[in-house]
DNA sequence: GGTTGGTCTATTGTCTACAGAAGACAAGTG
DNA sequence: CACTTGTCTTCTGTAGACAATAGACCAACC
């Protein structure tokens, strides 16, 4: 049996930043002083700089040169972007995984699928966030195309925190039930193997309730951004 | 007259260290040392770590903990997931960014096909690859996409990373003049205005020559990258 | 002779300290 | 009273030093 090695400051540090940032701790905007969260975090600035450099390049987090980094705030711009590059992100991963070839690799999606309903019966709200995550990943990673699935993560992250606000509030018990029945469907639909059944699954997946009133909560409205909001309106779901 | 922050080491070792792989003076499996760097480059080692950080993050370098870094070594089934990966991003660029909506965008397609072909002319090897990046990019860039556009420079760089070692030789005058003709020709295209006739060029944009014999170069066969070699090969391309 | 154990070196992981820049604030000036 | 200017504080950027680990090499033992 293979011991795994202990796991470096940086990583630490990374995994306890993405909390903050999940969890709503850090909020969009927020300024990151490097000297509060070497306090909090118990490590010295070098691996904490580290860790945020790799924030930073998955878009959590924004530097500006010697002015500090802050909590990447949205724009409407930016939500069109990550909704659209996501949704281009599932459909290639759909048409590579589905059906799937190697069953070892639904077991993945079943382990986090399980989790995750443990975590939504327990109401454990950020446990919820972190196992939907690796859930959708793991769906992803049907395709067996790696790189797919890290870009698709990297963009659900960031949809996660903009979402972040209202979700605390907005997250009942039963929702997070619910939300796990929905996956459950989705895994399902995606064992019977029909690639254009999946794809139904996901377009009415629902998550698009967030966008509800969004234009009022962010800045950046671009021409772009708006023509696709009224699209997505009109029922192009 | 706003006057530029100046670089920080950071940012000038990440692109030294850029340079170093793209020329190939770093070579894919090659190991990465620390100390070593921080001499050629005169940095410390604080900021040299986070220029690697960010390189581990696009995929170039590998990062074993406490074991240190290495060149990232493509396998076939990498280069599959690059290339099948790369059509997709082209495809969604083309589509939202062809026609042309805001002619100020396409400036900068100009620019870096001048530059591209000063180079080339020049006989400038890095600088016409650097420049076909930010012409590559620019291109993508035409959709207003951001997120695109980084996901795709990401990918064009492990591209590259990946055929540094037959480039050097391969790379006559001509051919980087021929690189230049046919950039010139794709933006004429775009600027018709057909996204159809965009992606016909992008289909025969003919820089899928670095697959012949692909199979002897790398290791990692997957199931997956070799249906694909046999499929691009039947003449899907 | 092959294997095991120990030591030694090279390299990474982390911390502390210092230099320099950006912003805040207060005092002076029109 | 508004605006500018100088100073002060806080924070970031970078350097250098120390601790700890991994791998190599050598010797001793089975």
């Amino acid at each position: 049996m293979r011991i795994e090695a202990p796991p470096s400051m940086v990583q630490l540090a990374t995994e306890a930043l993405m909390r903050m940032l999940l969890s709503g701790k850090l909020q969009p905007g927020d300024r990151v002083v490097e000297n509060q969260l070497t306090q909090e975090l118990g490590v010295s600035r070098p691996p904490l700089r580290e860790a945020m450099r790799v924030l930073e390049q998955q878009g959590l987090i924004t530097q500006l040169p010697r002015r500090g980094a802050f909590v990447t705030q949205l724009t409407l711009h930016d939500i069109y972007e990550i909704v659209t590059l996501r949704r281009e992100l599932e459909r290639l991963a759909v048409d590579l995984g589905v059906p799937v070839r190697e069953p070892a690799r639904l077991q993945r999606c079943h382990a986090a699928l399980d989790r995750h309903g443990a975590r939504a019966h327990a109401g454990d709200w950020l446990g919820v966030l972190e196992e939907a995550v690796e859930f959708h990943s793991s769906v992803i990673g049907l395709s067996g195309h790696r790189r797919l699935e890290e870009a698709y993560r990297s963009i659900q992250l960031q949809m996660l925190l903009c979402m972040g606000m209202n979700r605390q509030a907005r997250a009942s018990d039963e929702s997070l039930v619910d939300d796990w029945e929905r996956h459950r469907r989705l895994l399902e639909v995606i064992e019977s193997g029909s690639p254009e059944a999946v794809h139904r699954e996901l377009a009415g997946h629902g998550d698009m309730a967030f966008l509800d009133g969004i234009e009022e909560r962010v800045g950046g409205h671009s021409p772009e951004s708006l023509a696709w909001l009224k699209r997505v309106r009109e029922g192009d779901s």
